[in-house]
DNA sequence: GTCTATAAAACGATAGAC
DNA sequence: GTCTATCGTTTTATAGAC
């Protein structure tokens, strides 16, 4: 019945369970604080087996767990704005799912980039690239729905990026005030800002306005 | 020449120093990644002052910080919205203002809250706290200044949360990118939402529609 | 009261046994 | 190739010198 990491039995390979292990701890409880002990313990994995799969240590162990919980919130994503769908209606769903998860989880877990980009953005150049690839591929991915909706390249890209603002914004707040009210107030604000962008590029193009960017 | 905290001399009382060290260290490489020993070094204060001055230790000094941190940046959204004037402007100066500090501390510094916030809200009930206090301190401030400007209460506690989601979602996109475009482009967003705030609330009062919430 | 020297524990990493 | 036991550092916290 737990909502979390790791299963019961024996799920998936050990690195699997490794990288699954890292991205949750890491992204609740920070990377500077989580020992590799930890993390150890969780995935029901021998010392020795991290530095056998990591042999970066926990550097690269941190970078991989980025990538690794990028790629899945990335497909978490794409499941929630499904090809050719009302993406009003999607952005409104993503928000009420990390309202859901963070409930779920006691307000333990959202984004599991945030908190580790945060504390090494500055002093760790190869966790600060792969946190924002992991970023961009979201943005990327949203971009391309906006665009498919009817929105110019230029305009969908930042239609995404305040749409990202919003939510990780509002993660923030929901997970310091131990609310979930933020994340209804963002999710609003969001559809209404993709519901005016959509409104306005169809106005724009009907009136035979072809500026593209 | 350096824009950061400890000047060159001896700024202010040993508590002072600490807890700008205190700040600076802690909202840049996190919580649990800074040693109270980097602390002190940059406080040039000696070992023993700071279980002197805090006799709780880490979570103490990491708790002040936050309320220090918290009020120092509400006195700058208290200057950067000075009362009865044009909350639009006010709302871009404080988008512009946050990117220049990203410039001009290398995408080091920007929110003194973030970092810290979301490595402890899970496990530290005494910093998640200080924290939330810190962040409704400013959503108040801003609150306020929406409805001397026109807008009913419950509407503008509303468009403060989603400032406030903007501006640290972009901070986050921001230092993890190294580029301040996010920090404009949800500037843009938030001076758009604002407005629209404003005219909605001046459309209903002139329309005679006194529902207060 | 102000600070230095020390203690106990936890950290990341490695060498070497199986 | 897979893992356990150990090393040297660094951490927070304290006791006691001045």
């Amino acid at each position: 019945m737990s909502a979390t990491a790791t299963g019961d039995g024996k799920p998936a390979s050990t690195k699997a369970r490794l990288l699954e292990s890292a991205t949750d701890l890491f992204s609740r409880q920070g990377f500077g604080a989580t020992g590799i002990k930890a993390v150890l313990a969780v995935a029901e994995a021998p010392y020795g087996s991290l530095y056998h799969f990591f042999p970066g240590g926990k550097q690269e162990l941190g970078a991989a767990a980025l990538t690794y919980g990028g790629e899945r919130y990335r497909a978490t994503l794409a499941s929630v704005y499904p090809e050719n769908s009302d993406v009003v209606q999607n952005t409104a769903d993503s928000f009420a799912r990390a309202a859901q998860t963070l409930e779920e989880t006691d307000f333990g877990y959202a984004c599991p980039i945030a908190t580790i980009a945060l504390e090494t953005a500055n002093h760790d150049e190869v966790m600060r690239e792969a946190a924002a690839a992991a970023f961009e591929s979201w943005l990327v991915l949203l971009q391309e729905r906006l665009v498919r909706a009817g929105m110019p390249d230029g305009r969908a890209r930042d239609v995404a990026i305040e749409v990202f603002c919003l939510m990780e914004g509002a993660v923030l707040l929901a997970r310091t005030t131990r609310s979930v009210a933020p994340m209804h107030t963002a999710g609003k604000a969001a559809t209404t800002l993709v519901t005016a962008a959509l409104e306005q590029s169809r106005k724009n193009r009907s009136a035979g306005n072809n500026q593209a960017n």
